[in-house]
DNA sequence: CTTCTTAGTGTCGTCCGTACACTAACTGTG
DNA sequence: CACAGTTAGTGTACGGACGACACTAAGAAG
């Protein structure tokens, strides 16, 4: 049986919070809208899923053209579908969040023009639609994540120090940690590994330079 | 500027697991499908979302629909997709869970017909679609609820034993429990009181009743 | 060689989770 | 009315995790 000729159609889109880590602080990628509704405003990456394509997989493609990386963390956030949440017609968006290590950032992808930057998480501007309450869920979640998973791993590149790593979970809780509490906590779970090289900073003792175990999935720990 | 007139609409549907506790037992509300495709089949009850109509509104209806009980527990679960999980067109569908106290289902709403029926978790029939995806992903986030929140309550009669509320856990858990250990932990959390009666059950010492402190809420604890 | 700055380390108390076995209260039966 | 059967109800002790807390180490710059 075919669905009922008089059945309302969707329009299905994804958006992306896209965050990063750069210059010590969280942030988030944005897109400025070229037109109405909410011409102008900032909102987060993302479109039209296609005829025959995968949801995830869409969100996946708008994330690298936005970004320019491939294969990062992607995870369903939720599905935001009010009707008039889009005052034009009936769009339903599956929201999800992603996490890019800032190392791979430095080739800054096509971020030339105008309508694409980044934004620090405490200082976002006006958000169309209700994208504003993406970012609030998708925070809550990595949040939450970082006591029982490894996902704050996912923002580090190759080889990162103890600091580095602090300073990720230091950003994304919004609080200062102990510093002889997070290493051993870090050390405790076996995740990471020393590389037996220090990374020379400034004018002061080197720190050591650790890698991840397994950089390509996130456990689940404890 | 108005979305692409070849831009491809999908169907948005909810489809609901919906958990109960009935013999002891935790069991599903399923729905047989009386047309093609699946026809036949066991399904999760749901439907296509109105033109106008809140996501979550249509979900909770549907719930209401099958079960003849208002104001359960209802979360979003996660959204499910790929093209070709629907072989007549593209069709959405937002997964939700919800908790039926057992009680309530003395009712017997409109489960007069041979299309809707409860079936143990564990011995499920084959499902429509891709619902037993949804069931699989429900049943792991109830079960890690139960470590971190009050979800448990949603289950419970207005007086319950402490038993009945380990049955829960255990049933959910699918694993048995210390019961001391069980009952400190419960009564620690400081959200069930004592009420001072007892609920005679056999030939066996009677068992206090309890009931929870703030039913219409779930709670993340610690 | 002194100053500055970040890296790196250990102990101790508290709380939480877990393992574990017996008594209490009631009913039904012989 | 005593006994058997069944479920309800209770406390302790150990180990592990977490949090609070302050000093030394190593390098660079002047």
């Amino acid at each position: 049986m075919p669905f009922p000729t008089d059945t309302g159609r969707a329009v299905l889109t994804t958006n992306i919070v896209v965050f990063s880590l750069r210059d010590e602080q969280l942030e988030l990628l944005l897109v400025r809208r070229r037109n109405a509704p909410f011409q102008d405003y900032w909102s987060l990456p993302g479109g039209v899923v296609g005829e025959d394509e995968d949801i995830e997989a869409n969100a996946m493609r708008k994330l690298e053209e936005g970004t320019g990386v491939t294969g990062v963390y992607l995870e369903q956030l939720c599905t935001f579908g009010d009707p008039g949440r889009d005052p034009r017609e009936r769009v339903v968006s599956v929201a999800y969040y992603a996490l890019v290590p800032s190392e791979r950032l430095c080739v800054r992808g096509n971020e030339g023009s105008d309508d694409v930057a980044w934004f620090a998480l405490d200082a976002l501007p006006p958000l169309a639609f209700d994208h504003r309450q993406m970012v609030e869920v998708a925070h809550q979640r990595l949040a939450a994540k970082l006591d029982y998973s490894t996902i704050a791993f996912q923002f580090m590149p190759e080889r990162f120090t103890l600091s580095d790593l602090q300073n990720v979970y230091e950003m994304i809780l919004n609080r200062s940690l102990d510093k002889r509490n997070f290493r051993k906590r870090m050390l405790a779970m076996e995740q990471i590994r020393q590389t037996g090289e220090v990374r020379r900073n400034g004018s002061h003792r080197p720190a050591r330079l650790y890698r991840v175990s397994n950089p390509n999935e996130v456990q689940i720990i404890k």
